[in-house]
DNA sequence: GGCGGCATGTAAGTTGTTACATGATTAA
DNA sequence: TTAATCATGTAACAACTTACATGCCGCC
């Protein structure tokens, strides 16, 4: 019963454009990468479908598109055009799926966080094993949580000119309060360790 | 590569006292349901799997064991025993894959928020269409984190016989902290459209 | 010539869910 | 007697990852 949602991640982007499957995973991996991914085993065998399905269509060998502009712009390289491309645009079927889906709500997010069953079951093992898995973990958001600082800040200075801004905005902001959350937990818990006690 | 977790979650799990599938179920459910989740169609065939590795043993018919006591003592309600069962017990070289387990790093977790896909999308279709999403997931985390409190409240009324409520109190904090982040997001933004409202 | 980035795709495998089948016991 | 809970299990399916295969282009 469960639904793909890699079409409607397909459709979203199209909507701004048309671009090829390599580029919607490039942004998939620049926009959503704090809280989506797709891989290429799902992305084309999904793009061949929606061409089926006549949600989209194939434009062969096209050109740099806006898309590829916004890639560039991010990486600070254009693109250096190597095989030829397959760009994919939305038709209105699709544009239709796209709006229908944002309509219903969505599915419960399974969330999975190894380290809370390695924190759970630690005293099976010497307790001292988590330190180095909290450091990681601390490391590790610090820098996605430095990443998008530096994404909002882009966006802010950019200005806003379609008024989609807002929106991406609340995004970016939901990723920032996680992160700070999971760093204040994880810096709370690396303190408790040493002997200090807080919260 | 990825690497089976549910045998860790067994493994675990039996660290604490021989206890039957259905009862590991049960305490999935009440303890870790916050950040992790485990089918029968996972558990029973890993159980096999770690009988004829020798990690785990099996002791068929027993009678109430330490965990059906913990079960019914969350549920208010004592076992009243239906079908015979297969209680497995923890050997040797399943505490040692345990501790090998707890030892290496955990694994990225992947982070899916459809709601976050929706909101970045929401200019394709109308943007009141958030609204009930935004309510409805505010609701959901409000009465998780209502659950978590309770469950802190208790482990703390209990006292702390064996020493480890110190790690499972801060698998709890983590999901407090990450459900307050995610209700003042949800709240933010909520707020924000009804400033402008009809816009 | 090789490397790296661009670009498309598939095959095989793993993981995980859902639905179903079975059957016992107890309480309403 | 019927529902609920206890209890175990499997088959079919869906979702997703990984590794690989292919090949173009520009650069050093």
């Amino acid at each position: 019963m469960k639904e793909g949602k890699t079409r409607y991640v397909i459709l979203g982007l199209l909507a701004e454009g048309p671009m090829s499957g390599y580029t919607i995973k490039k942004l998939v991996e620049a926009r959503f990468r704090f809280f989506w991914s797709e891989s290429y085993g799902q992305l084309y065998p999904e793009l061949k479908a929606l061409v089926a399905e006549g949600m989209i269509e194939a434009l062969p060998k096209t050109g740099e598109t806006e898309a590829d502009r916004a890639v560039a712009a991010a990486s600070g390289r254009g693109r250096a055009r190597g095989r030829d491309r397959t760009v994919h645009a939305l038709l209105p079927a699709g544009r239709e799926a796209l709006r229908e889906w944002l309509a219903r709500p969505p599915e419960r997010e399974p969330a999975r966080f190894e380290i809370l069953l390695k924190m759970y079951f630690s005293g099976q093992g010497d307790r001292a094993w988590m330190d180095p898995h909290l450091r990681a973990f601390e490391a590790h958001y610090a820098g996605e949580l430095a990443v998008l600082r530096r994404f909002e800040a882009e966006l802010r200075r950019i200005g806003d000119p379609d008024g989609s801004h807002a929106d991406i905005l609340r995004v970016i902001d939901f990723g920032q309060r996680t992160y700070e959350a999971y760093l204040a937990w994880c810096r709370t818990a690396l303190a408790e360790r040493e002997g200090r006690t807080s919260r």
